[in-house]
DNA sequence: CATGAATGAGTATTCATTCAT
DNA sequence: TATGAATGAATACTCATTCAT
């Protein structure tokens, strides 16, 4: 798609050869860092895994710390990918939800080695850089924000302010995840996705205890974080 | 004083001072691990700080690992403390959960270094150890578990799975901390946890959104994981 | 040129060289080794001396342990060569002995770091290793007893036994290589030889003790070692 | 009994109580620096078999190369004495020589210690200081040689130069003590020291060999080393 | 283009010695 | 006098990166 043209001048054939290499680079190094921590992860070895030289690995990425961002990075495109897939597969809002958080545990689950390099890079470029889940998280922040201004002004949502749902299943999201992986849960995605939803849309209370609380329909609480 | 050893002459062990030392490294240590990293954090520079002689420190802890994982095991404890008296602080059981939550908010807010801790923990003894945090966090789980059940059959809360609901807490709580710290949340604590405690109690649907969605009271959803 | 492997492009491993320079730091390690004793030689100090990084060190030797025994081996090889050579330049074995015992003192009086190799060899692997000396020496033994015991059924030398002469001989070229060393004694080492083989032929009781001694030819004394 | 003073000035049972401590520390550190190897051996170690503090023994000896080398003399010392005992034992100076030679070969199979500590000794100071072992050696020389120039005289031995036997002799004790603890020989040290006799005395040489070598009573071969 | 030989910065830990108690 | 707390010099080894072939 890039080059379109039928002959070029140069070497046209090379330009897919080094996006596959590249891409077979990453595959490895993925797994590769999950598997020995970004400090015990040395190229050498990479190189070995992967039958190439040691060179030859510097020739697609300028340095390791390069190598391992680029890594996470590409991780993260695919989750946010899966998640928008999840998504689009339901119509109503209220589902879409349902389908994003489905497919936020079900990609952790399928890439265990997700989880680890968010850890490496949080733990091993803490001042260097801004945490690549967050700068993706951000970015889609306003995006999902919207929709869910659009289900409170549909009367769907209690009128909490949007943030405040957003931070809360973001941050539960991240937190499952995490603790997932640390202590080896083996639950089945979308069984947890569904317990999980169950609670953020219901909450725990029984409805004896919500009415004995009064709850008010607009605003259970005030307000705290609109400014 | 302590000990009516019949110890001969010679410089006698101060055991107070001994002690009052140890928690002046693990205090510092905390604050030079969670700064630096682990892989960063050389001991020499530390005993600097403390003006102290290298070697000082090493009399008192036998390797840089175990010091951190001393700082680590200290801060948790200080934790469970923390919780332990917000839960107490409240009678009602429902308002015990909300001193929890206080609690632990405050905590990471007020120790920053904390949070930092518990990553470069997994990061660096990934194969060595459980997370030092999940010790604890199982170890409190049935006691808590309890209390659950009992609002539960008081029919105060949701006829859910109790595991489920402190893991859906604990996931998010975990989640929060984290995340606050990466991105430099400046919430206050008290705030947050009544932002988060208002959605896990009442849910984010609206009144009219539950009825539509002929809410059953004692459950909501087949519970798949009781077996 | 010696092997037609179907290599890739790429720097090709160059065995000439590399078995060359492997030669050159056995040679400077040697003398280093035994001008500085094992633990006074430090690595960062033979890498200058070579003109090379302390990484190229590592390079061809794993660990400054293997490259020291590795240079006790090499020369250990050396000696064995010289003493082998030493005795193929005569016919007769007696002078063959005479020829061996040569080659030996002027061995170490050429080498002298040779004997200190072996002292440090000994009193820092102590506990991990053979001396490599005897090593070699045992691995000679039949060899050369066999050889005296030639002698011995050729009526030219006492009806001892083999054992017994063997380790005279070798003990004694073994202390006096090592005092040699040790008090700097210079002298010349076929003279040195003359001198000791003189006795080891002769004995040195004057003729007119030996009769008074009533020396039986076959069998001086009873024989306490041939079982 | 060194005090024999009733009522010396100042503490004079402490001199007693000194010496006996300081011996004690002797016996330890003779031990210890043999099994463990000098730089092996940490003085802390020591004290803690000693049951005193690391500061007793630096009130003793002002450091450990000071305490190792004491150790040396020490055992120089006791195996001196053993050998002018063996010596003394017998009437006949040819008989005195075959009683050194049992005492020296007794003397280091009863203290393995002994070897272990010459080697030590030579490896970790080989340019501070003379071997002790030659320091004693050397002391003893003259003496000795003055009693082969006496044999000499009286026609019990070849006219060989005295050097030149006493220096066959003391090499072949010293390259047999190396050995015999190197590769752990048993042998009893009376046997052994009859063996050694035999052939020093006697040769190797059946009486044929000697005859046809026409053998000349004063002087095998012109001596190389009188001047 | 691919390779791997060469490099050298960087760090946890030990232990002889001192000296306050 | 006896003790042991405190000290800090000293060193092998790894591995990311470069660049000659």
């Amino acid at each position: 798609m890039e080059s379109v043209s039928k002959r070029g001048p140069g070497r046209p054939v090379n330009v897919a050869i080094r996006l596959r290499r590249q891409e077979e680079i990453l595959d490895a190094a993925a797994k590769f860092f999950a598997s020995r921590g970004y400090p015990e992860a040395n190229i050498q070895e990479l190189a070995d895994l992967l039958q190439v030289g040691k060179g030859t690995i510097y020739r697609y990425f300028p340095s390791k710390e390069n190598l391992f961002l680029a890594t996470v990075d590409r991780m993260m495109r695919k989750l946010t990918e899966a998640i928008d897939a999840g998504i689009d597969a339901a119509d109503d809002p209220v589902e879409q939800l349902g389908g994003a958080i489905r497919a936020y545990l079900r990609f952790f689950a399928e890439h265990p080695e997700a989880t680890e390099l968010l850890i490496q890079e949080r733990a091993n470029f803490k001042d260097r850089k801004q945490p690549t889940y967050f700068v993706y998280r951000e970015a889609n922040t306003l995006r999902r924000q919207a929709r869910v201004r659009e289900l409170i002004q549909a009367g769907r949502l209690r009128d909490i302010p949007v943030e405040r749902i957003g931070d809360v299943i973001g941050d539960l999201l991240y937190g499952t995840m995490f603790t997932n992986y640390f202590v080896g849960r083996e639950r089945l995605p979308d069984d947890q996705a569904a317990d999980l939803l169950d609670i953020v849309l219901y909450g725990v209370l029984s409805e004896s205890e919500r009415r004995a609380r009064g709850v008010k329909e607009q605003d259970v609480r005030p307000n705290s974080d609109h400014g």
